[in-house]
This record gives C-alpha cells, sequence and structure tokens, in this order.
DNA sequence: ATGTCGCGTTCTTTGTAGGGCATGGGGCGA
DNA sequence: TCGCCCCATGCCCTACAAAGAACGCGACAT
C-alpha cells in the first residue's frame, strides 16, 4: 500500500499553525515572504503554503532580528545575507538562555512565596 | 588675562558643523535630539546647540546603529540603554577595521592598475 | 452517491496608520 | 545677512492589516 497524500504532507505546516505558533497574522507572514527571499515556502498544487521545519527555522531568526531586537526588514535582510546560517545557531543560543531565565524568575517567585509564607 | 570666551566656546561644534562632518540634514540631528535623551548638548544662552566630542561619539553610535546596521530607532534606543558605553568601543573598532578595509581597497586597485600597465 | 449549506482557512489585492524625517514660517543674535 | 533657533505642518514610504473571492470539508438532506 503506497503512502497516501496526506501521510506525506503532514511533514508541513500550514500558515495558519506557523502564525499561531508566533502569535502573529498570517498576513505577516506573507509579507515577509516579499521581502525576504530565503522565505519562499512549497506550495501545494492548490497554492497553498507548506512550512517545513526549516521554514520555521528561517521564519524565526526573521522574527528574533525584526520583533526583539528592533532591526529594519532592510537590516535584518542584509545580516542574514551575510551570516545566514551562523546566525541561527546564535539564536538558538539566545532563545535557550532565554527559557533558562524564565525557569530562574519562575524558580524565584516560588521561593520568595514560600519565604513570606513561614 | 582671563581666557575669553570664544577660545572656551570652540571647544563646540554647531548643529551644522556636525550635520556637515556626516552629511546629514541639521533637521535630523534634531529629530534625534527627541528620540534618544542621552543626544541632548549643552546650548548657549541664545539657545544654540553645543556639540562636545563625546556628543559627537554619541551621535556617531546612533548613526551607525540606524543607518548603518539598519536598526530601527526603538532597537537602537534599547540597545544603548543595555549597552551603552561599551557599544562605542565596538564602533570604534569597526570604524579602524572599515579604514583598514578602504585602505587595502585602493592599494588592491592601484596594484591592479599597475600589474595591467605592463 | 450527490447537491448544498455553512464555516473556517487560504489566497491575492488594496488600503492605511504611523515612523522618520524635511520643509516652511517667524524670530533672534553676531 | 547669515546661520541658528523653535515650532508646526507636510509628506513619503514602511510595515503591515483588512477586504473580498475562492476553496475544502463536514453535516445534513435528497
Amino acid at each position: 500500500m503506497p503512502y497516501k497524500e496526506r501521510d506525506i504532507e503532514k511533514q508541513y505546516f500550514t500558515i495558519g499553525e506557523v502564525a499561531a505558533q508566533f502569535n502573529v497574522a498570517p498576513s505577516l507572514i506573507r509579507f515577509w515572504e516579499t521581502e525576504f527571499e530565503e522565505l519562499r515556502p512549497r506550495k501545494s498544487k492548490k497554492g497553498n503554503r507548506l512550512y517545513t521545519p526549516q521554514d520555521i527555522d528561517i521564519f524565526r531568526t526573521i522574527y528574533h532580528l525584526v520583533k526583539e531586537r528592533g532591526y529594519t526588514i532592510p537590516g535584518a535582510r542584509d545580516l542574514m545575507k551575510q551570516k545566514g546560517p551562523q546566525l541561527k545557531e546564535k539564536i538558538d543560543v539566545i532563545q535557550s538562555l532565554e527559557k533558562i531565565r524564565k525557569f530562574m524568575v519562575t524558580m524565584k517567585k516560588e521561593l520568595d512565596a514560600i519565604s513570606k509564607a513561614q
């Protein structure tokens, strides 16, 4: 029995899923597609965008630069041209540290709650 | 004989001189003054802005971030808040390297010219 | 099986708030 | 008279959001 198309396609995410994951509007993702040639996902026959995990990594990089670091779109674009893949590594590290920070803040709150309860 | 006021004042640059140095309009400098609290030069009795070399360093930092790196104004502002003085050092290094690069490009051109002439 | 109703999601195209200055007017001191 | 001051207003893109059409899918009736 050959693979059903659905099974193959589920390697991909829809634009709505990506939008939800980053809490942005689909229109923003489509707009960035016009601004960053790196962000050109496959499309289904119907024309729907199909995002691979790699596509999502690229989106995350752009999101980080534009929304978290405050780059303009040309600024982010230039940086990606030069630094390309190195950038992903750096951002992964940053995001790991950010998670750790959040964890520690939570811990601190709980510790504060305990010490006050006494 | 006491210092004449001119001698003291000539420690300073006018907005026009600063504008010329960076090849920007005075209106841009005034506008950035409303956006970056770090960029608030002294003013003469008359109200004219008096830029010290330190003020110019601050302007250079902003110029570098906004015009050369492609940060938005809020992005540059946030970066200056956190990194403040460290940033100046980094930018000094970058600008030195940039000068060296230009020098080397010039050298290369001359070398090319020589090798072609033969 | 087949029509179709409605809902959610997607598409592309068009509209738009506001970010980032520039310009113009009126005034002042050297 | 020149160069700077301070507003106020003007203005052009940037960076999206909204509008409107089309599609896919389940439910329900035919």
